[in-house]
DNA sequence: AGCGGATATGACAAGGGTGTCATAAAAAAC
DNA sequence: GTTTTTTATGACACCCTTGTCATATCCGCT
């Protein structure tokens, strides 16, 4: 939690603050990210930013949690998804809205995705908790099995995992120049392998 | 490339060298390793280093080179695969020797772990060339397309990404503490579901 | 105007890293 | 034994990092 100082600025330096943090992290690991470039692009003294923030980790948790509320924001727009909707339709159905979130929040993506590069016991912390709270993938494709969409012998929660993993590599793709209509079609193949692969 | 330097130095003090190196880099991506670490723990003056190679790049490159060396030498005396095996029991009959290379070589494998997770410029080009000189699996599955066994809208290149992609997420696991028993049934799981997702 | 708390600030200490270089020592050649 | 070549070595210069702290400045209140 930031300190009381840091909420008590004026908004504009706050914003700016802000902004660099999220242009550090988005650039860098957290590991790698460096306060001595942050408060520079701020144009703040280093001083400063031991006012408003105790450590980077500090930054970084508050950075995540304006993240998580701006994310959470936007997907409410999207209307809650239709409760008798499936794994595979609603992950179809929910590509161009992730699209649009990676491609409308590019730094935020970035710094979601550099979170799987790294390997400190701070981000780890940081994931799993993120994970913990984040259940829906995997109630859905359990509640499809119960409905006996999905064969019964599948571990619903490895298909979940595996399915995490590949769009985590689709997004390593993604941020190595490979154009946003290629990743959507290797989505769509990927989605209907696994789909293939467990329906009963 | 080390300098001529490195090769004509004794026996035993080449090895410690070598050995600090692997312990250094399966320690820490290539990124974060340190040289300062690795002389200390070689008992080599910092100097030293620099007569023996010509930076941490030179180094890395060397320790590559052996551990594919080594590697040739193991897989080799598995013996060539069946010709016309397909690329499921092949994949299927070969996780014995991954885990036995794995756990016999732990740092070794280590050190091809932590690749994946750094992204820098060195380490991308190191991967690509790695990546270039191993194209088994990927012709093993175009070969099964042809014989009919794998459907043919299927794009092989992305199955067989999607399967490297699972292995690094299945390794993680791995060094998150996950056993090796239960890692072995993922993998077989995993192939399954891919098998059924993408087979005739 | 004067006081006091909040804020701003850069120097500082202490640690880390890399690569170079002059010099010392050892080894080899003569 | 002297000269030449090879190797060994740690100090050095320079870069970076984090977190602290004494001092300066600002701002609101009396």
């Amino acid at each position: 939690m930031p300190k009381e100082t840091f909420f008590r600025l004026p908004e504009e330096k706050r914003r700016r603050i802000y902004q660099a943090a999220v242009e550090e992290f988005a650039a860098y690991r957290f590991s790698d990210a460096s306060i001595n470039r942050m408060v520079k692009a701020a144009g703040i003294p280093r001083g400063s930013f031991y006012q408003y923030f105790k450590n980077k980790e500090d930054l970084y948790l508050y950075v995540m949690g304006e993240i998580g509320k701006e994310k959470l924001k936007v997907l409410s727009r999207y209307g809650p998804a239709d409760d008798q909707a499936g794994f595979f339709e609603t992950a179809k159905s929910a590509l161009p809205a992730v699209f649009d979130w990676a491609e409308s929040h590019p730094l935020y993506n970035r710094i979601g995705f550099l979170m799987a590069l790294d390997d400190s016991d701070f981000i780890r912390m940081v994931m799993k908790k993120i994970n913990d709270s984040q259940p829906f993938l995997r109630q859905m494709l359990k509640k499809d099995q119960a409905k006996g969409l999905i064969r019964p012998e599948i571990d619903t929660d490895l298909v979940a995992d595996m399915y995490l993993n590949l769009a985590l590599g689709l997004c390593r793709d993604y941020y190595g120049g490979t154009p946003r209509e290629e990743i959507i079609g290797k989505v769509g193949s990927l989605l209907e392998i696994i789909c293939h692969g467990i329906l009963a």
